[in-house]
DNA sequence: CAGTATCCGATGCGATACTG
DNA sequence: CAGTATCGCATCGGATACTG
């Protein structure tokens, strides 16, 4: 754990509680919803267990995190007590401060597949979806390669790195770089399609109706705003 | 320098600019108008001078900061960018949370009588003071006891820890918890020398113009909104 | 599934000393 | 005044193994 700086000030203060590497990150993944251990380490890729269960008794005892017993399922559960939920204007501020000023060309192995999946499990818009269950393979390519799976079964979404065995509703071949930058607003999916780095194959309906199935990051407007500052043409303000 | 989260999320990449030990002080220092590396130093106790020229570079390289030679005197300059200034925003967040949450009863070792002249020192309000030079005397007791001098010569403002030779106008005697208190808003100054935990001693019209020579701290409204959060009873809402 | 335990190599940090 | 150089230690990161 960081330890004190010796200041009585609230900048200082606050620093010792969340300022602890990858603390911030483990926040964010909670404010969005996550509440099970193994969740939050899919969640941050390259953290060390030990240290995850170390940052969470951390937060536990600077009263940001709770834990309980899992209402489903076993094990236990954490939670966001107020303290926590009030962490969300730090994670604004730091998010659309990094979404203008630290939010450069992503390195290639800053393309994670899996991880873009992750995200967008969180954001589903189940309303758009109308279906039971909606398989999607994402047969990514460019950098790197590879196929993964989305199975949304509301109010369930899972990500797979297998074939889940259903049969695939909607096929999206794309370029992982340029789906990327749609997830975060710097590239209109009607662009992209256009320009061929994102292909929908299916059937006319659901192709239609996808882009209404996925809210983007919610720093997509930080970062596209930030675009617009940068360059003078800024895309277009929605997914669809 | 905090590695890479290998994450293109711009939480993650602004913690990778930003969230290295000590970064957000230098930061915080710097919005408040400190620019030169001898000055960082003191606002900061307990950074190694190393370090501070490690993270300086750093923020640097970042686009946070810029160094550019002295306007006056001889040596460097260090001045926030465009996004550096932007961090303000990220600071304000943080400290109001630390305000709220993270700002219980000060350390004894926490309570540093020379940082908090340093601080006050950039909250003189000039024309509130009104003499081409003021010096004042602060005795200090409780926990740590000692004697240290702010001379306001506007526009400077100098913190001694030996007397300056100058005559003393006006003496403060205080414990320093309670001064500390008094800066952050969480003790009207009106009620602290009621109690006789701070007293002022000098010509009358010194004496009675004292309370307007100073803002508080940036935090103090935010510190006093969770006082009145946690116990009912608020303190009036201004130092004088 | 949800962690804890242990080990090891790398490096971040802090303390001290030194330089132009 | 404004840094740099060096060194030891603590912590972190990563791997592996183990437990309820």
């Amino acid at each position: 754990m960081m330890r004190s700086y010796g200041q009585y000030c609230p900048v200082a203060k606050a620093t010792e509680v969340v300022g602890d590497r990858w603390s911030l990150l483990i926040i964010r993944e909670m404010l969005y919803g996550t509440h099970r251990f193994n969740e939050l380490e899919r969640g941050l890729p390259g953290i060390p267990r030990s240290l995850l269960a170390q940052r969470l008794r951390h937060l536990e005892r600077e009263g940001v995190v709770g834990r309980c017993a899992a209402a489903a399922g076993r094990g236990t559960e954490y939670y966001l007590t107020p303290a926590g939920q009030q962490l969300q204007a730090v994670i604004d501020a730091l998010g659309n401060w990094g979404a203008a000023w630290a939010f450069g060309e992503p390195q290639p192995q800053e393309l994670d597949p899996v991880l873009l999946l992750w995200w967008m499990r969180r954001r589903v818009n189940f309303e758009a979806v109308q279906a039971a269950r909606v398989v999607l393979q994402f047969d990514f390519h460019g950098r790197s390669t590879g196929s993964y799976w989305l199975v949304i079964e509301p109010p369930e979404v899972s990500v797979c790195l297998q074939p889940p065995g259903f049969d695939i509703d909607l096929r999206v071949r794309a370029e992982l770089a340029a789906f990327y930058q749609v997830w975060f607003g710097q590239l209109a999916l009607g662009e992209a399609l256009r320009r061929g780095l994102v292909e929908i194959e299916g059937p006319g309906l659901l192709v239609q109706s996808f882009p209404r199935w996925f809210a983007l990051s919610h720093f997509a407007s930080a970062v596209r705003a930030a675009l617009a500052r940068t360059a003078d043409s800024a895309p277009p303000a929605t997914l669809a």
